[in-house]
DNA sequence: GCGACAG
DNA sequence: ATCTTGTCGC
């Protein structure tokens, strides 16, 4: 796939407050409602994928094949593609190996990697900058168009309301949602420990969110910006913490995490995530 | 100055 | 994110 808005490439040699600023421009090119033909329905993965015995090979789709479907009446299910990083420290540069992973119907089609050497380190609000490069350069070598990109890491729960998803699915202009394992700003409506699976609750603006309502009045709500959500749960064991689900790019707060649910299939990672994970730690090992 | 802080 | 064995509980 191809950049839509190279003006927006996150570089790293920026300065932060450049950074900052380019992040700002990202907020106001982003959407937060729905643009596009998604439901939970059409992307729901039943089975999860077994990474017991290495990665499921890629069955790509052929012509032929999408053509036999479209005329049995089977319409097109959505190319969602997740793409995840893994780290390789060395003495003198420290490279990242980027992987995305384009599922359809449950199964994958392609793998696309990437290796980056990193420039920055982590800085919290300033993630696209140091993994946005690599994830970038692996979206790039995909062949497979995404209807939805699954992001590791906030959308529009960032404090100029443009992480990592939001700036990927902006750069490319496609669908996108952030699914974090913590949350980096914003206040959850109710306290998320030891829910059951399938429970959520939004999380609102708070007073580190730039854009977040400051009036005098105190009287509106603050937009809701993400949820939390319990992708899974044991039921008397060890607590698993949500998942903090935002939109990334056209798509609404609410879709963002029916539709990350029906991309669960039992493990707490969505399963293109999940797969882009083990992607990208194989490609890091070497694993050909 | 203090605390908070995606991966 | 990454360094890593055993271990607690279904």
């Amino acid at each position: 796939m191809d950049l839509v808005n190279p003006a927006f490439r996150p570089d790293p040699a920026l300065s932060r407050t450049e950074m900052k600023s380019l992040q700002r421009g990202i907020a106001a090119a982003a959407t937060f409602a729905d643009d596009h033909d998604l439901t939970p329905e059409a992307v729901a993965i039943a089975e999860a994928a077994d990474l017991t015995t290495g990665l499921p090979t890629a069955v790509p789709d052929t012509a032929s094949a999408a053509d036999l479907a479209e005329s049995a009446d089977a319409p097109d299910a959505p190319t969602v593609v997740g793409v995840d990083q893994a780290f390789l420290t060395g003495d003198e540069a420290e490279r990242a190996v980027s992987a995305a992973v384009a599922v359809r119907g449950g199964k994958v089609i392609e793998y696309a990697t990437a290796t980056t050497t990193l420039s920055i380190p982590y800085i919290p609000g300033l993630l696209a900058f140091r993994e946005g490069e690599p994830a970038c350069a692996a979206l790039r070598a995909l062949d497979a168009d995404p209807d939805l990109l699954v992001c590791d890491g906030s959308g529009r729960i960032h404090y100029r309301e443009a992480g990592l998803a939001t700036h990927l699915g902006v750069l490319f202009d496609v669908p996108s949602v952030g699914v974090a394992k913590s949350l980096l700003c914003g206040e959850p409506d109710e306290a998320v420990d030891g829910r059951p699976a399938g429970w959520r609750t939004p999380v609102r603006a708070d007073g580190a969110v730039e854009t977040a309502a400051s009036d005098a009045g105190g009287d509106d709500p603050q937009p809701v910006i993400g949820h939390a959500f319990q992708s899974r749960q044991y039921p008397n064991s060890r607590r698993v913490n949500p998942l903090y689900v935002s939109p990334g790019h056209r798509v609404s707060a609410e879709t963002a995490v029916g539709l990350v649910e029906a991309l669960c299939a039992g493990y707490k990672l969505p399963e293109p995530t999940r797969l882009a994970d083990a992607a990208a730690d194989a490609a890091k090992r070497g694993d050909d």
